[in-house]
DNA sequence: TTGTACGCGTTATCAG
DNA sequence: CTGATAACGCGTACAA
């Protein structure tokens, strides 16, 4: 190992016989210098093989050209798209992505923020379980350091890149509505650890009611749950009577439609189901996913795009939200009447799992 | 906003009424101090905010506690599960996570990890297209800055967390020889930036061969035509010889399935497919996708040990490769004599669609 | 046990 | 046009 230590700009300077803050006008291109000194300079530097050394440069320039960028997990692909559309906004711009996963913990949101802050980040994108109670958020606020949500619907005044859950879910309601079903359901996961699934189950039930249909019966299942079928489809047997279920998004959905058919519920004829999120995957299965598409990319863009905006003296500046389209698949149809005439019979009181608050 | 600068050790030590000296050994815990002092400078501390600098702290020690991690995408699931691997690995050591995409590009592959250098990170975590011909990487090695790969095969002297391509391929082949498969084919993705997939490939090239196979046909196709099953269905039509097909890694052999659906194959009494990777929701699937299953997060958190453990003086080692399973589906069966029969017929010379050298 | 002073690599100021 | 020099925040010899 040869070990050699990386040379510095003085290095250049006395190479090149110069003074160090000629050599860091050159290499900057940040003043005036003579054909001559430029020469000799960039030729020392290629020499040396000098490259910046950002720890110095931050010290006195008070930036650290990084981004911090936390998320809840990078194993759900909703958000790791997202950090890759902030990273391909954030190319070329000369800042750098510092990363943390929260595992969608209350408690090491805030520490992870706090070490954000520790390491001097420029600005910060996030998504988190409760931006609204970190305390490590609020110091990044009064210390003056942009902060850009994503996924967030608009909250206390942190600006965020979003898609309207309230307004996507009425969509669902609405096209539940039109097809006839009248008994519906929401399967949501973790209900509580996400604003996101709470205002879709918001949007909802408002639309459910204002197009007549019966309140939407909420299905809260665990994660290891989700990962079984056969445990989703015990869960799923317990609600004969609904004919269409809109899934928090997509990874439910298609858990969900496996669960039906161990059941041997057809899809969409016993069961409609719509989903959230339009991951690609879900376009190549058997009975494509009808689901609400958005883009966590673009979400990450933009997330990006403001922050870049912010740090170029430019405020802050909240973002309408971003568009959502309505996927048609083959997992949506109006409700088969035979089966819920038979089962409606033997149907009990709707909301019977995890008999809990739905806010 | 009130744009409080932050308050530095400096700041601490004057409000505690002592020597910065003091105010650091206290905050760190590293050296003498009487309880008195201790308690004194700690209340400042928590009274003023105080946070360490970061920058200040690297630019003395010369270690920047930041790890750089450079995957092709996160786009993709598989990295971005490794990513979350060292994420979890690194968590509570101190290490930061500077996360960079090149998008499959080799350039931009040796920029980020230049970008990396400059911004001294203490070691690297990478997956690239052409980890032996980046130059950048090299740079690393000479300065003493630890390199751990992923998912790569081994290489030159680099230490990678890997699963061993060729042997996982070689029991795809013959798994496929056991059922009495006769004529197989290798299905890739822009086959020539990846070296996972080229040992893939040659893993079941050769045991296609020592099973008394033929040899295996290559499909090669492009990104695009991966994403629209119509194009992908257009080009699997050209094959109708082969009885069984190995796809290079589950989103392609989920796409090839749809594919096949729509030209009214069957999976698997028509085509028998197996994967790669073992993605969660090839179990979700109706027919549950049959492949080698692999644990990318596994790959992250042994690339991140490896560091760490070199990051501690002691040196990089090369471990054994990770373990990998057959996971059994729904995609794999004998192949249908009738169909075989009837097609081997009309069957054409093997390799036709992009006719290209297999290395 | 405590405090002073220096240097890490960089940029900015200011005098030549 | 050029070159000393003073910060930036921190850790740490070294001196008290």
């Amino acid at each position: 190992m040869p070990q050699t230590p990386p040379a510095t700009i003085k290095d250049v300077a006395r190479v090149a016989g110069c003074g160090i803050a000629t050599a860091s006008r050159v290499l900057n291109k940040s003043g005036p210098a003579s054909t001559k000194m430029r020469e000799r300079v960039e030729r020392a530097a290629s020499d040396l093989g000098f490259c910046f050394n950002a720890a110095g440069r931050a010290l006195q320039s008070r930036r650290s050209m990084t981004i911090g960028c936390l998320v809840p997990s990078l194993a759900n692909p909703v958000f790791a798209e997202a950090v890759q559309g902030v990273q391909a906004e954030l190319l070329g711009s000369g800042y750098q992505i510092l990363i943390s996963c929260s595992n969608y913990d209350d408690a090491a949101d805030n520490t992870s923020i706090s070490t954000l802050l520790e390491n001097n980040v420029d600005g910060i994108i996030a998504t988190m379980v409760a931006p609204d109670r970190s305390t490590a958020l609020l110091q990044a606020k009064q210390r003056g350091i942009p902060v850009s949500l994503m996924f967030h619907d608009p909250l206390d005044g942190l600006v965020t890149a979003y898609v309207d859950n309230f307004v996507a879910a009425c969509e669902v309601a609405r096209r539940f509505a039109a097809l006839g079903h009248r008994r519906v359901g929401f399967l949501a996961l973790r209900f509580s650890t996400s604003d996101r699934s709470r205002n879709r189950y918001a949007g909802f039930h408002a639309q459910c009611r204002a197009s007549g249909l019966a309140d939407p019966t909420l299905i809260e299942i665990s994660e290891v749950e989700a990962r079984h079928p056969e445990q989703l489809a015990a869960i799923l047997a317990r609600y004969r009577d609904i004919t269409a279920l809109f899934a928090s998004n997509d990874f439910l959905a298609i858990a969900v439609q496996k669960a039906a058919r161990d059941l041997e519920w057809k899809v969409p004829q016993d069961l409609s189901i719509i989903g959230f999120d339009g991951i690609e995957v879900g376009r190549l299965l058997e009975a494509p996913l009808t689901t609400i598409e958005t883009s966590p990319e673009a979400m990450g863009r933009q997330a990006a795009q403001s922050l870049l905006h912010a740090l170029q003296g430019l405020g802050l500046v909240q973002l309408p939200p971003l568009p959502f389209s309505f996927r048609e698949g083959g997992t949506l149809a109006p409700p088969n009447p035979k089966r819920t005439d038979d089962d409606r019979v033997a149907a009990q009181p709707s909301s019977v799992h995890p008999a809990q608050d739905q806010n």
